[in-house]
DNA sequence: CGCTCAATGTTGACAAGAGCAACATCAATC
DNA sequence: GATTGATGTTGCTCTTGTCAACATTGAGCG
């Protein structure tokens, strides 16, 4: 399947960086971030041990890349909830798309990645936070203690994100429930 | 410094498991959770590469250890907060725990740990987060929608540690106060 | 059309770390 | 005092990240 480069590639690739981020997107979710290995993914995609140097400076700039791409992706679907349906969904939207991508979502947040050495990293992340904080703005008001309400809302939806994945809440605080009304009804407090 | 074990240590060491223990988590604080080798904590241990073995499975184990180790002390603080202060003092003290220790934070909360492995961590961290529920349950009551509500209310907490670790949160949010009352401001909205 | 060169891949090294197995040492017990 | 189970050690093997030297190729220039 895919893309004609697959099937007749010689010496050179074609697309060596799309194709290692593609193998490294399915490996992230499935394996998760320490065992997604360089060599694992060469393998993957039918090239040399050391191709990849080409391309990124060292396995942690191939993370810093894979996290970009995430906060694209969270980006994306936060501008989606916000122009369909305002500040509660934009928050259903943010803990679904951490339980779509555990793994990703882990890599973005989980700290591992020094985001100082990777400019285009720390922009795509800027970018995604400032429209979020400003949708926030605009429908919050920019009265004394708004900016703190804002961080707070987001510190609740991000909270309550992790600890889902983390599977730290009890069964029994579902009473029920299915995951989207109880999630729906957390952030409704 | 340090204990008598240390200075004529022959070939048996006397406490290999603490002193191991005491070795990494200072590692791990300065250094993060990926840099850890078992082979530098035997290098300050003075003890050969493969001593560890006998007292850790692997190198899961051992960080699974120090997760432990982290969740008694998060129990602690949360403890010492509720009988001193309340709701209030249990939520700074959580943010305090996670700033205090963040790499310890990290490996706790960080989801690089498969907590079905390490029965023993699974106990304390149920332990802790019973303890922490019930003084919730104690203070919010029965009421319906009261869960989910300590549930939002941990999940704040939690999500603003994890925002202030990460450096996610503008400097500008801030707004000149300092760190202690910027986190009572956010909780207390 | 044929050459040249920079970009892209490849091969073959090295060092470091996880983990295993076979062997060494010690301390407590009979 | 001999035995033995717990604790350490030595010496491998396998995997991985990373580097350096070399190979191949397509694009642009003459």
């Amino acid at each position: 399947m895919s893309t004609s480069a697959h099937s007749k590639r010689g010496y050179h690739h074609g697309d060596l960086p799309a194709a290692l981020l593609r193998a490294a997107g399915k490996f992230l979710e499935k394996e998760g971030v320490e065992a997604l290995s360089l060599r694992a993914l060469t393998r993957r995609t039918g090239v040399s041990h050391a191709a990849p140097y080409r391309h990124f400076r060292d396995r942690e700039s191939l993370l810093a890349a894979l996290a970009a791409e995430g906060f694209a992706m969270l980006g994306r679907a936060q501008r989606e909830a916000a122009a369909a349906g305002g500040l509660r969904a934009m928050g259903e939207a943010y803990v679904r798309f951490a339980l779509e991508h555990p793994q990703r979502f882990r890599l973005m947040f989980g700290g591992q990645l020094k985001i100082a050495r990777h400019p285009a990293l720390r922009e795509v992340a800027t970018q995604t936070f400032e429209g979020l904080s400003g949708a926030l703005a605009a429908r919050v008001g920019d009265a004394p203690g708004a900016r703190d309400a804002s961080i707070a809302a987001w510190a609740l939806v991000h909270g309550l994100s992790q600890l889902l994945l983390g599977d730290r809440i009890a069964p029994g605080a579902r009473q029920g429930r299915g995951q989207d009304q109880f999630i729906r009804d957390v952030l409704g407090t």
